[in-house]
DNA sequence: AGTGAGCGC
């Protein structure tokens, strides 16, 4: 069902999903803070910029790291990825990380993968984060969600 | 919990 994908989906996508956004288009509604124009172009809603490494959401339980592997391999050279689970038990999150040789083979891993079945679970692929170092404090402002 | 959004050690 849509409802279902929507509520699976990660928040940059539902706006994708849910296409009802005539009444929000209301030039007087007054919780849509019209953009400046000639403003810059940083968007709003924190996506990661393009990098050959992919995180994926939306994962059955079932789904295995080789699994995550081999489906992604279609569209370019893994070099590595994992079904993040967690440490005691093992279990699958239901997400996990794909990183392929080239930021174009990525690109095609998305285009190819993002929205599409996984064992019976509508997955979703997108850049990730950079991962900040082992052992080494982030800077609060170089991270993402608020310029 | 096979709990359904999410960013890994």
């Amino acid at each position: 069902m849509t409802t279902r994908v929507a509520a699976a989906a990660p928040r940059v996508l539902r706006r994708f999903l849910c296409t009802n956004s005539a009444s929000f288009s209301s030039p007087s509604f007054p919780f849509i803070p019209s953009p400046p124009s000639g403003a810059a172009p940083v968007p709003a809603r924190p996506t990661a910029e393009p990098n050959p490494n992919l995180f994926v959401s939306g994962l059955s339980k079932r789904t295995t790291t080789e699994r995550l592997r081999e489906e992604f391999a279609k569209f370019g050279e893994v070099v590595h990825a994992r079904v993040v689970t967690d440490r005691v038990s093992g279990y699958s999150k239901g997400f996990g990380f794909v990183q392929y040789a080239t930021i174009e083979e990525a690109a095609k891993g998305i285009e190819g993968m993002d929205g599409k079945f996984l064992d019976g679970w509508v997955i979703f692929a997108e850049y990730a984060r950079p991962r900040p170092r082992l052992g080494q404090h982030v800077n609060n402002a170089t991270q993402y969600g608020r310029q």
